[in-house]
DNA sequence: ACTTTTTAGTTGTCATACTAATTATTAGTT
DNA sequence: AACTAATAATTAGTATGACAACTAAAAAGT
């Protein structure tokens, strides 16, 4: 039976996830960044003074509407984005960042690029395009 | 600058397991499996009649303790696991599938197999092996 | 034997995920 | 225009995941 192994190898996606996740907001946490690594997430997505509806991050960040409300929340609570009313849709709000959230996106970008780092050091140049190929595949194998 | 792409590997590998974790979930609620995919995991970590120590559950699903506690909470008020005193170290329980449990597992494991494999379908075997060594690699670099 | 340190498990808090249900608004249909 | 369907965002409920603090018991050190 080789459909066994495959449940193994979900763990074994999930658990690497989950590490590379929980190694990065370790560093997040020590260096005092004061945001966790899914709101980095979307600080980075609203880079280059964009102005995005809540609907085009989720997009974007692969999150779903209710998790991106509550993110959305705490980021402008902590006054590093404001949600601005839609012009044309007054359903909508488009998500900006605010001036600190410029700052603080400058800021931590060089060290946030320098833990992500951390995860795939000895993997080669080859490695990495094989990872991304495959985990394109799987993610379209699931695509509704 | 090549270490910028590390931060989009990140989200790749993350919204990959959250794609495949989802999917399963998806499959489990449809199906009326009446468990989530995580709790299968312990399942399936105690068959062959085993009784394992919530930290032995720990280790081996990758899991840490909270978590643990409150899925076995779960499983135990499904009736699907039974905590048992452990004779040696009264600190601790052995947990054990109820014949509800072994039941559960045996039903199920078939289909769960079934489901896994479709987000692993067009791989080729090759695909499979890079996948384990590299993701094996990532875990190892962020190992503490 | 007594004290200190570790360890197993639990509880609490916060953040993320997924689902379902709700509200307000827009788009489509007749 | 009136009615219906679709959409953006929110809220509520449950589960998982990480961390800290706590309890009880075992192990280690003196």
């Amino acid at each position: 039976m080789t459909t066994k192994k495959f449940d193994s190898y979900s763990y074994l996606l999930d658990r690497t996830a989950r590490r590379v996740k929980g190694y990065a907001q370790q560093r997040f946490a020590s260096g005092n960044f004061d945001i966790t690594v899914d709101q980095w997430l979307i600080l980075k997505s609203l880079d280059n003074d964009r102005y995005l509806k809540q609907k085009e991050l989720a997009e974007i960040t692969g999150k779903d509407n209710p998790t991106l409300t509550r993110i959305i929340d705490l980021l402008c609570k902590k006054g590093l984005t404001e949600r601005v009313t839609h012009k044309e849709d007054r359903r909508s709000f488009t998500v900006h960042l605010t001036a600190a959230g410029t700052v603080k996106l400058a800021e931590l970008s060089p060290q946030v690029d320098d833990i992500r780092m951390k995860a795939w050091q000895n993997l080669t140049e080859q490695d990495y395009e094989q990872l991304k190929t495959i985990l394109n595949k799987i993610y379209q194998n699931l695509e509704s």
